[in-house]
DNA sequence: ATGTCCACCTGCTGGC
DNA sequence: TGCCAGCAGGTGGACA
């Protein structure tokens, strides 16, 4: 599930659910997911308020008024269950809160985490350290991108999930992106020219805004908290196309792997 | 440093 | 109802 715009969806659906309530309960039903919780987790979280919620590329941030953040990633499966209305098989963390609502960190392939960092100290928390640039931000320019870029011979799919370069995007929109901008996922990223990155940058942002403005949509049905029904709702262009008609009216979707992933283009359009 | 590959884990789908 | 291969939105580590 989660990319940026779904973790982003998740941030802002918790945001009111929890901000000015305390952990009245946290239970942890494993030791850790694909790291170990950090000791006394449960005993540090209970009886904190929650300050603020906020996303740091695909982090969700959970700050307290006892100077802790809990830092949560979903991996390729985790989710966010409000008030569960059952144990889910999956439900690794459950927090509850002292108004009697329940979050569940879910996640079938454990590939989430859940560590919890001194908020003054976030800024050198380690997974932190490398990101690059938010894609909304300001800092994502096509000016940027080139300085990255230069002299690179990977080609420009993959290195558009490079989190230490653009911190945020993943396999779904770093394919709908390339689309959008006609640039082929194959070219070498030094080779991609300064037009096309001008094309790149608004492509980045539009089609995160979009899954987003899905996303934000399905959270008029409260207890959707994991960003699903906007996953489902987003409808993509070229990923998981394949053979399939492409949108701009020449050429047929293909797959190829790059990097062990799946990349899906139209190379009539993308060049 | 850069590029390439693999491992981590469960669940689902489609073919036989 | 079975079995098996292949696939899945992420990332960190090993290796050349």
């Amino acid at each position: 599930m989660p990319e940026l715009p779904e973790v982003e969806t998740v941030v802002r659906g918790l945001r009111p659910v929890l901000v000015g309530r305390r952990f009245a309960r946290v239970e942890l039903h494993r030791e850790g997911l694909r790291f170990p919780f950090p000791a006394g987790l449960g005993q540090r979280l209970t009886g904190a308020a929650v300050t603020g919620v906020e996303r740091r590329a695909k982090f969700g941030l959970v700050a307290t008024d006892r100077g802790d953040t809990m830092v949560f990633h979903l991996g390729m499966s985790g989710r966010m269950r409000l008030d569960p209305p059952d144990r889910g098989k999956h439900d690794h963390a459950v927090f509850t809160l002292d108004d009697g609502h329940v979050v569940a960190f879910n996640d079938a392939r454990r590939f989430g985490s859940l560590d919890l960092v001194a908020t003054d100290a976030l800024a050198s928390y380690p997974p932190l350290v490398p990101l690059g640039v938010e894609p909304l931000g300001p800092d994502l320019t096509p000016a940027y991108l080139a300085m990255r870029f230069a002299g690179r011979t990977v080609p420009v799919k993959p290195l558009l999930l490079d989190q230490r370069i653009v911190a945020g995007l993943g396999n779904i929109y770093a394919c709908e992106a390339l689309f959008l901008a006609r640039i082929d996922p194959r070219r070498a990223a030094g080779s991609v020219s300064r037009a096309k990155l001008e094309r790149l940058v608004p492509a980045i942002r539009a089609t995160l805004e979009a899954s987003i403005a899905a996303g934000g949509s399905s959270l008029r049905d409260h207890a959707q908290v994991d960003g699903t029904l906007g996953y489902f709702a987003h409808s993509f262009r070229v990923y998981g196309r394949e053979g399939l008609p492409c949108p701009a009216g020449r050429g047929t979707v293909r797959r190829i792997v790059q990097g062990g992933r799946s990349t899906f283009f139209c190379p009539a359009v993308q060049r």
